[in-house]
DNA sequence: ATTATCTATAGATCTATAGATAATGC
DNA sequence: ATTATCTATAGATCTATAGATAATGC
């Protein structure tokens, strides 16, 4: 097998989470990236990754063991980017338990727009083996527990009001992930005002007056 | 072209939109139905379909122009289902803008649930031509529009406090969508039972105590 | 030696249609 | 006549691999 992970240790203060530049992807990636989210998994061939990206198709098998490890290699890359983000925004937060919940829903959001493409693809996760998907839903559940437990914290504490928390957290995740379904970055709003405005929105789910 | 549609006319003030009875589909509208559920609109080829349905593909063809045809015929379908329900419930709401805004958004919540499997569908329509998507879409936005308005009335009069109303509505309306995609027949939770919670968090998003 | 690419191709599968055939309704 | 199905097949496209070739690093 030929593909391999470059890991890069962060530690985690150094991360600023509302920064984002040009994602770190291999052109390949970047193309198959972009391949994914016009046409779906499915919908995308490897002849049309392999043309995007101005090469053959056997150097894509080169890199990648198969159209579906060029997915998996992308939803990784793409929800760990997130759970990092995440994991700061709620250090940043502290110990007040409002400020560490809208700095998460913030970090989430930004992502929804300065990642769009990544964002989106989640609900292609499906699509994977069942273990390729277990290794994919595994961080991304690390990220749904970040904002879980937060909330939880919030009720017990009494700064947040929910009827049903947990399900209270689903529903504010459906949210957010629904950002990516909609958002074009030539569209009006700026991804900065867009996480202001879902933090507002979320805050009143959770039944705080923004 | 083969294909029709069976209009039936059902008199607004006679749809119970909270009674789900088995949707009225051919058998090779159900089969792809649960086909495009499954693998998406790109992973199901035509032979799974009517290998589903113990039929051949030219009998597929014989009632419908494309597979693209197949998948619009039960986006339209499933989209109309949820108006017609919808458009009932704002209706039983009366003047009361609180019952009107909990009606509808029960009714999108048991359709996220009781047709979960139409609810979900909705992601795939981005892979119909601009003309089809165009139809889809244009019911859709009447769907989204009952909720709009009815959001728009709570905070002119009061009722409600959103500093986005548009947005808000669109929050709720991904909260709602997201349903279809993690909710399972065989799972623990009742679909009236969801159904409440979700009103529940709704409402708290729009301001109001539950 | 290793890394990264290429040309050429295998073998399967895809959507869709042509044309035949049977069953039904007038 | 109309409706609904079938067998057979066209022609394109799909994922993936075999084996050759060039460039790079020691």
């Amino acid at each position: 097998m030929a593909a391999r992970v470059r890991e890069v240790v962060v530690p985690d203060g150094d991360v600023d989470w509302r920064r984002y530049d040009a994602p770190a992807l291999t052109p390949l990636l970047q193309a198959a990236l972009e391949a994914f989210h016009e046409g779906g998994f499915h919908g995308t061939s490897v002849r049309d990754i392999a043309r995007r990206v101005g090469q053959t198709v056997p150097a894509m098998y080169y890199h990648h063991d198969s159209k579906e490890g060029v997915l998996l290699a992308l939803l990784v890359e793409g929800i760990r980017d997130l759970l990092r983000r995440v994991e700061a925004a709620a250090a940043d937060g502290g110990d007040d338990v409002r400020a560490r919940f809208s700095y998460v829903v913030e970090a989430i959001a930004l992502h929804g727009t300065r990642r769009v493409r990544a964002a989106a693809l989640d609900g292609e996760s499906r699509y994977l083996s069942a273990d390729n998907r277990a290794q994919y839903a595994a961080v991304r559940k690390q990220v749904e527990n970040v904002l879980a437990d937060i909330v939880d914290d919030g009720v017990a504490s009494g700064a947040f009001h929910a009827s049903h928390p947990a399900e209270t957290t689903r529903a504010i995740l459906g949210t957010l992930q629904s950002i990516a379904r909609w958002y074009r970055a030539d569209g009006p709003d700026l991804p900065e005002e867009i996480a202001a405005r879902y933090v507002d929105i979320c805050l009143r789910t959770v039944g705080v007056e923004p």
